[in-house]
RNA sequence: GGGCCUAUAGCUCAGUUUGGUUAGAGCGCUUCCCUGAUAAGGAAGAGGUCGGUGGUUCAAGUCCACCUAGGCCCA
């Protein structure tokens, strides 16, 4: 016997219900236990940084983490998930830091580094407890217990072991480079750091003159001639070390409007002078090289410098044509000046502020000294132009501190030469949606540049490389290995610093002592080693890894594209030269009910728990999966989930309210037996095919990763058993029909499997509600459950079209009625129709459409009321299109103008008709080619569409007319019976008075039946005891249980 | 400056792969209908230059080119 199901559901309470129920049936667990042995589907977690709250934007990647390793799972496959955690990194110190009130590095010093790096371990513990609060909320499966941290000292050494692979094939190595630079957490950054960090800022454009040096012959011929150089960074002006200009551009000297001389590109001339100034003399850039200048500030000394130089990479699209160039501030500088043998002068120190020796600014921050020096240039009469300019500017990710531009020294990862196999490697990787892989995918692994990997920082993976004073290098890739090389064990140690500062080894090479090198990893690379790392691979889980290598499928939204994607890509393409994912599922990014992006800042973040216990998990999951394109940025508001609510998780739920009430009622058990699909009524044959059809869809769909086909394919369904199903089959459930009842059975638990992956709290309740109690065999959750049978003799194709047919037909029999103004409760006595395949329709099916309109008789159109109808014919331009191309109008034209109703009638029959087309000749049309629409005249209601037709029979005789009242008395008696509060199955006693002799008249007419359909043991005349039931009609009711 | 995505009803979005002559749904609004599960359902109405221009084609929301605007990413 099914459980009672109350039409009334409080979702989130039921969710909280179902989560317990998980808990003690320990059903996570059980499901992928079942499934050892069999084929492994292989997915991995990307680690969340445990750093912060969750927000609604984390429950979108994971509602796709686990609705495809449930279906999966569900389609007979071993899913092992394990969470994992990202502990390391910058994010983890700046909370610390906050919670500290550290504002720099030399306060973490005077801390202590082991008492800091235990506060960060320490950060990393409590913040993931939100994120497994959020997880185990939104019905997130995946296996906490044998969750993998990036900090755990396995991890560090198999990420160790990475490196050292990565240091032997020579692609690790330290180098000076200008990189961008926080000076602030006193760490470079990564380039996929940096591309998170781009923010819109004003910064000053300025014009600077310097001054050609008299001695030089273009000052002869031209006294008082200065190069105009443009910069958006002042500060760096106190650097300058050279003017670069591009070889094949044509520079001009320029007499301007004020009559003062200046040298520039010459294509720029007009738009920084207007057309007010006269060109003097024109030359190559080459012309100009080594030309020597008055730089603009003598603070710091630059010997030999000071002179133009010839550089390629110069535009002449804005600014001047001349460029400054600042080698220590500038990674084109760099390279640029070097060629000319250039000092590198950088009195920037590494706080971000000026050597406190350097005059003027010294001691000042960066940024700040652009106000000084612009200042200074303008009473010196230097500057030509200053104005604000907006810019995109790179900040630090996490702190919002405008980066410098900084010759450091850094550890590199060469990932530029393995460009090609990077790029081999996503050929072979499928990407949902595609446009990825070559888009913005691809183009940055085009664009790929060495990956800077090493950090000036505090809790992260030492680099695991140690160093002799003659600059002898050893990689080490475990403790064990240190341990041999330390000649002592230290395989107790903590990997992460300072424990493992303090061990030296005598150098292999020279046997002085090593020690290893400051910097720890990008925090990026831990992440990407999680496929080795998280089953501490190689130093054990050999097995399990050769199985799990690589991913069949992970998920993130599109921010990780130069992040995780590319870590792991890289990684593990360095490693083990292949990638280790096949397909990934990129999402875009939520925003607010305003298309905003959600942050702190503006207050309009959805903090998910809440958002789940106020609509439910489902109705976000749902959302996430099936409402918009999961490719596309979307936005997450009350309003959109609650219509998920609305639109499909209620109504399936009273569908399933609706079985259990009426099996209950009539004391059916699925075991009970029913007649043989092939044996039942031709609707339940329609519904049972519909469900097939969708169940394969939907695989099909989730297949192929597309969920947002997949949903439409499951609401469509729910839909159509709802109001289309049920609604034209209530009658037979009030019955208790096993045909009925077991036809909806079958076709509620094929819909209930297919959403259990979507919306898994639901299809539980209903599974322990509806199946489990009735089926010997079930699975004790639906999420045991193997996924619903492909039943291909179940599918009726022609069925599912004649039935399209018939709900078309419905609705044109609607629309008729409504031009008319006759309510569908007055019964009519007969509807005229004309459609291709009608003829071919079941009486069943015409009985579900007379019906369902109130009509007492269906007749076709064609038959006897040739008389009765106009027909038009029409041509079909996608049949005739094909034939004819071209000539497609011309056919058009002469069927329009043949005799429709001749027309008409030889194609009904089957034939074909030949037609006479100018310019054409002899054209062959079938009844393919052919819109024939027939539209009858007087006296009648008529709706027409795409060549379909419903006439209603407007005449309304005495008998239809007290029909018409009787159905209304009908409806007023339902009505009380509900206001009465009376159980479905109860038996009434009505009693009638009125003095409407009408009335009188219909009632005893009708009297049987309106008792029966009203479930009335007693239909009598005179008062009584009870309820009055409302009704506009002349006549008092009174109902009372019988 | 480059790459990618997006542009369809007041709002949120389908439809575009495979071109076919009345462009759909939901929400909201108006009127009506139906109700023995439903916080439902149905019909009609108001509301569309399918971002713009040009092209291909007998035929373009759909294919092509260019442009505009917005978003994301890179420089």
């Amino acid at each position: 016997m099914y459980r009672a199901v109350p039409a009334q559901v409080d979702l989130p309470a039921l969710e909280h219900e179902v989560l317990a129920m998980w808990d003690d049936e320990d059903v996570f667990a059980e499901s992928v236990r079942q499934a050892e042995g069999r084929p492994l589907w292989v997915f991995y977690e990307g680690p969340p940084t445990a750093n912060g709250t969750p927000g609604t934007h984390h429950v979108e990647a994971r509602v796709f983490k686990d609705v495809f390793p449930r279906y999966r799972t569900m389609k007979g496959y071993y899913v092992p998930r394990s969470a994992g955690w990202d502990c390391h990194g910058l994010p983890v110190e700046l909370a610390v830091e906050k919670e500290l009130g550290f504002t720099g590095k030399q306060d973490i010093e005077e801390y202590g580094v082991a008492e800091f790096n235990a506060k960060c371990r320490e950060s990393v513990l409590r913040h993931v407890d939100e994120f497994t609060d959020m997880t185990r909320r939104m019905g997130y499966w995946v296996d906490f217990d044998g969750a993998y941290w990036t900090m755990d000292k396995d991890y560090v050494q198999s990420v160790w072991w990475s490196l050292k692979q990565i240091f032997d094939k020579g692609l690790l190595s330290q180098d000076h480079r200008v990189a961008p630079y926080c000076p602030r957490c006193g760490t470079g950054l990564s380039d996929h750091e940096l591309a998170q960090g781009y923010e819109t800022v004003v910064d000053p454009s300025v014009y600077v003159r310097f001054p050609v040096r008299a001695d030089e012959d273009l000052a002869k011929r031209h006294p008082g001639l200065s190069l105009l150089v443009w910069t958006t960074t002042p500060w760096t002006l106190v650097s300058n070390t050279a003017v670069a200009v591009k070889p094949d551009a044509t520079y001009a000297v320029v007499r301007t409007a004020d009559g003062e001389t200046l040298l520039v590109a010459e294509e720029l001339a007009p738009a920084l002078f207007g057309e007010d100034h006269t060109v003097l003399e024109t030359f190559p850039g080459t012309a100009l090289e080594r030309v020597r200048y008055e730089r603009p500030f003598d603070y710091v000394d630059i010997p030999d410098a000071h002179f133009i130089l010839l550089a390629d990479y110069v535009t002449t699209d804005d600014g001047t044509g001349l460029v400054h160039q600042a080698p220590a501030f500038g990674a084109d500088d760099l390279v640029t000046c070097r060629r000319y043998d250039l000092p590198v002068v950088n009195p920037v120190r590494p706080d971000g502020h000026f050597a406190s020796d350097v005059p003027v600014v010294g001691d000042m921050f960066f940024k700040k000294a652009d106000e000084t020096l612009i200042a200074d240039l303008e009473q010196r009469g230097l500057m030509f132009r200053h104005v604000p300019y907006e810019h995109a500017y790179p900040h630090c990710w996490r702190c919002h501190t405008p980066l410098i531009y900084y010759a450091q020294p850094s550890w590199y990862i060469r990932t530029t030469a393995r460009k090609e196999q990077l790029l081999a490697e996503n050929e072979n990787t499928n990407w949902f949606p595609d446009t990825i892989k070559w888009g913005r995918y691809g183009d940055w692994l085009t664009n790929n540049v060495d990956w800077a990997l090493s950090r000036n920082r505090y809790w992260g993976t030492p680099l695991p490389i140690w160093r002799c004073p003659d600059d002898h290098l050893v990689a080490v890739g475990s403790l064990a290995e240190l341990s041999e090389l330390a000649g002592r064990d230290v395989t107790d140690t903590d990997p992460h610093r300072p424990y493992v500062d303090d061990i030296t080894i005598p150098c292999p090479t020279c046997g002085a002592e090593a020690h290893r090198v400051p910097e720890v990893i990008d925090g990026w690379y831990d992440s990407g080693s999680m496929p080795f790392a998280a089953l501490g691979y190689p130093h054990r889980n050999a097995d399990a890894f050769a199985q799990q290598f690589p991913a069949d499928f992970i998920c993130e939204a599109i921010d990780q594209t130069r992040g995780w994607f590319y870590t792991l890509m890289a990684v593990n393409t360095l490693v083990f030269d292949q990638s280790s994912y096949r397909n990934v599922v990129c999402l875009g990014h939520i925003l607010d009910e305003d298309g905003r992006k959600m942050s702190k800042h503006l207050g309009n973040v959805l903090a998910p728990i809440p958002l789940m216990d106020e609509h439910g998990a489902d109705a976000l999951r749902w959302f996430m999966l099936a409402s918009g394109s999961p490719w596309q940025a979307r936005r997450v508001g009350h309003t959109a989930i609650a219509d998920v609510v609305r639109k499909t998780l209620l109504t399936y739920w009273n569908t399933v309210s609706f079985q259990s009430l009426y099996a209950r009622t009539a004391g059916w058990e699925p075991a009970a037996g029913a007649p043989a699909p092939a044996d039942r009524p031709v609707i339940d044959r329609w519904v049972l095919s519909e469900a097939q059809q969708m169940a394969h869809e939907v695989d099909l769909a989730l297949e192929s990763f597309d969920t947002q086909r997949a949903g439409r394919l499951l609401s469509s369904f729910v839909d159509d058993l709802s109001n289309w199903y049920v609604r034209r089959s209530r009658r037979r459930f009030w019955d208790g029909d096993p045909a009925a009842l077991a036809t909806l059975h079958e076709a509620l638990r094929t819909v209930t499997l297919c959403l259990a992956p979507f919306t898994p709290f639901i299809s539980e309740r209903v599974w322990q509600d509806l199946f489990r109690p009735t089926e010997a065999d079930a699975p004790r959750s639906v999420h045991l459950a193997p996924w619903p049978a492909w039943r291909p003799e179940l599918v009726d194709e022609q069925l599912s079209a004649q039935m399209d047919l018939v709900r078309r037909l419905v609705e044109l029999g609607r629309a008729a009625r409504a031009t008319a103004t006759v309510r569908t409760r007055q019964p009519l006595r007969r509807a005229l129709v004309s459609a291709p395949g009608w003829s071919a329709l079941p009486d069943d099916l015409r009985g579900q459409i007379a019906e369902e309109l109130n009509v007492l008789t269906l007749e076709s159109l064609g038959e006897e009321s040739a008389g009765l109808v106009d027909v038009s014919a029409k041509a079909n331009f996608r049949s005739l299109g094909r034939r004819y191309a071209k000539q497609t109008p011309l056919v058009a034209e002469a069927i329009a103008a043949a005799d429709p109703a001749g027309l008409a009638t030889a194609l009904r029959s089957g034939g074909t008709v030949t037609i006479e087309v100018p310019e054409v000749g002899s054209v062959e049309i079938t009844d393919e080619d052919v819109v024939v629409t027939e539209t009858p005249r007087e006296g009648w209601a008529v709706v027409t569409e795409g060549g379909e037709s419903v006439a209603l029979d407007l005449k309304i005789d005495e008998e239809l007319r007290r029909a018409g009242v009787a159905r209304e008395l009908v409806r007023a008696l339902q009505e009380g019976r509900k206001t009465a509060g009376l159980e479905v199955s109860d038996r009434i006693l009505v009693r009638w008075a009125t003095d409407d002799p009408d009335i009188v008249r219909t009632i005893n007419d009708h009297r049987d039946l309106i008792a029966a359909e009203v479930l009335a043991s007693s239909f009598e005349e005179g008062d009584g005891e009870g309820s009055t039931i409302e009704t506009d009609l002349p006549v008092t009711l009174v109902i009372q249980r019988a």
